[in-house]
RNA sequence: GGCGGCGUAGCUCAGUUGGUUAGAGCACCGGAAUCAUAAUCCGGGUGUCCGGGGUUCGAGUCCCUGCGCCGCCA
């Protein structure tokens, strides 16, 4: 038993949640429940980031108060959360006072022993992305709204730390992951660090935390934002809290903020004397712009939208096994289609059915009583006992699309099994407790048990119904041995909650 | 321009430290079965493992090189 805190990064509150915010945060509730079950104690983390240029300039445009607009937006996501059926221990906002307070006393201490300093620069200024940037970035025209700004400011010694950092990624293979993200960032740091600009004057911004030994400015929002991973578990208020979760076993991302966190979160953490994270994961996108898709055959769909229409489980299970960790997958209604019927309608709720009917027609709907296993029930029963193992290990390495086949592989053996067997066939003959028909019923269903229970993390609900037709939902989810479902015990009635998506 | 990665069956991809006839899922074709959601099971691939050169008894797997795609940085 060991303790997991995994964190999404703090969304952006003004942003409409979307594909990628969902995805990361799937991803980590995933991770959540599979590492609950298996009895660790569990830390899941995300939250909303509120300061900031644009939610100043959105609040403005409504007439409204930034608090108020953010309480309002914030709603959007927690909304989503809900509905995606995630189970976050603690939703933090930047605007809280459990985080802007320790915000404070961070910069303060680092203030006070020099980490951060008072500095004049003259620089081009973009408008849109509220931060300045070189000549050729601008020369490349990404950035509109440039102007020429000369401006008091302080920044944090960041380039203090670079050989640290270098050290710390070359001792920890882990700590970035996957490995060619690794290599950009070592890449990056080849070059020298720059200090880190972490303040914004009130006259341009004023929606943010306040700079306590400067009243005039407040903080830039990255680093008010990244430093939520601390806050919240009690940085600063609640030691015990704070050592007992910290460092962080993951902090999943895209891979369109990695140098924020593993540069500057990173260096943050050295100055400050605080452990690094074990693991910054940073995952591909999600595709779903792609020209090629007809637009004409309509097939252009966005992910969220299919919640609505088959269930957020089915989602949940496309996303998790369709993307690599680490690349970016494309989404195409096509796939989702194919994955789901093949994996959950055919493979899996129509065996629970078979197996489920043929009980309830020749054993009075309850699981038969087992007779002498033989060499076929053995090479089924020794996949049930392996497969628990390598989907941990899965899990552990992060190859969820790998944890999700490896159950799969296991539940098609349960139909071969049963092609082998045909206790169709076999209860015309001999339907007796113990007979050969009795005791490949009830191995199928207990291996579609342990199928189940594996499954049960990245599709929480509809498991649970399976669990429950079955007449296995007394049994604890992480016990996965095999033969814990009975004989003797009742099925629960209805049928496989993955009906098939008709395809004309 | 610098650094890094990728290029394996129609599609999505696996292929440990180089070693038997290169694999999985999906799709497709044929057959079986009929308990089940037109679901299941069995059988079916002559794939230049991007091209070329090299190291080796032996390379998809290592080295060099060409082409194509991508990422990070400039």
């Amino acid at each position: 038993m060991s303790k997991f805190y995994v964190t999404t990064p703090l969304y952006y509150v003004n942003d409409e949640p979307h594909i990628g915010h969902a995805y990361t945060t799937i991803l980590a509730d995933v991770l959540a429940r599979y590492y609950r079950i298996l009895g660790d104690d569990v830390f899941f983390l995300t939250g909303t980031d509120e300061h900031g240029q644009k939610v100043q300039e959105a609040a403005e445009r409504r007439k409204m108060d930034p608090q108020a607009h953010v309480d309002e937006y914030v709603e959007r996501f927690k909304n989503l959360w809900n509905k995606l059926h995630i189970q976050h221990d603690d939703f933090i906002r930047t605007t809280e006072s459990r985080h802007t307070d320790r915000v404070k006393e961070l910069l303060t201490s680092l203030f006070e022993r020099g980490e951060i300093y008072a500095a004049e620069y003259e620089g081009l200024y973009s408008v849109s992305e509220e931060r300045f940037v070189t000549e050729k970035e601008v020369e490349e025209g990404n950035f509109r709204e440039i102007k020429k700004l000369k401006e008091r400011n302080y920044f944090f010694k960041m380039s203090h730390y670079q050989d640290a950092l270098i050290k710390h990624i070359d001792e920890n293979p882990d700590f970035i992951k996957p490995e060619t993200r690794k290599n950009e960032i070592l890449g990056f740091l080849r070059q020298d660090l720059n200090d880190l600009c972490i303040s914004r004057p009130k006259s341009r911004l004023s929606w943010g935390i306040e700079i306590p030994f400067d009243t005039d400015y407040v903080t830039y929002v990255w680093f008010d934002a990244l430093m939520n991973y601390i806050t919240a578990i009690g940085w600063g208020s609640d030691d015990e809290k704070f050592n007992f979760w910290w460092p962080a076993n993951y902090h999943l991302i895209g891979k369109d903020i990695l140098t924020t966190h593993a540069v500057y979160w990173s260096t943050m953490l050295l100055a400050a004397k605080i452990p690094l994270p074990k693991t910054i994961l940073a995952h591909g996108w999600w595709l779903s712009d792609d020209t090629k898709m007809s637009k004409s055959l309509g097939n252009v769909v966005k992910p969220l939208d299919l919640i609505d229409e088959y269930g957020v489980d089915p989602v949940r299970y496309f996303l998790m096994r369709d993307m690599v960790l680490g690349s970016d997958a494309n989404f195409y209604m096509d796939s989702f289609v194919k994955r789901y019927n093949a994996d959950l309608a055919n493979d899996y709720g129509n065996l629970v059915n078979r197996v489920t009917m043929l009980i309830h027609k020749n054993f009075e709907g309850k699981i038969p009583e087992s007779g002498v296993y033989d060499e076929v029930d053995l090479g089924l029963i020794s996949m049930a006992k392996t497969t628990p193992q390598k989907v941990r290990g899965n899990i552990d390495d992060l190859k969820l699309h790998d944890a999700l086949e490896n159950t799969l592989a296991m539940i098609r053996e349960v139909n071969k099994y049963l092609e082998t067997r045909a206790p169709w066939k076999l209860i015309k003959e001999d339907k007796s407790q113990g007979s050969v028909a009795a005791t490949t019923l009830a191995v199928a269903a207990d291996v579609l048990r342990i199928g189940s229970q594996l499954l049960n993390p990245v599709m929480p609900e509809r498991t649970k119904v399976i669990l429950t037709i079955l007449g296995a939902h007394e049994i604890p989810l992480e016990n996965t041995n095999f033969d814990e479902l009975k004989a003797g015990t009742s099925l629960g009635e209805g049928k496989s909650p993955f009906p098939r998506i008709d395809t004309k």
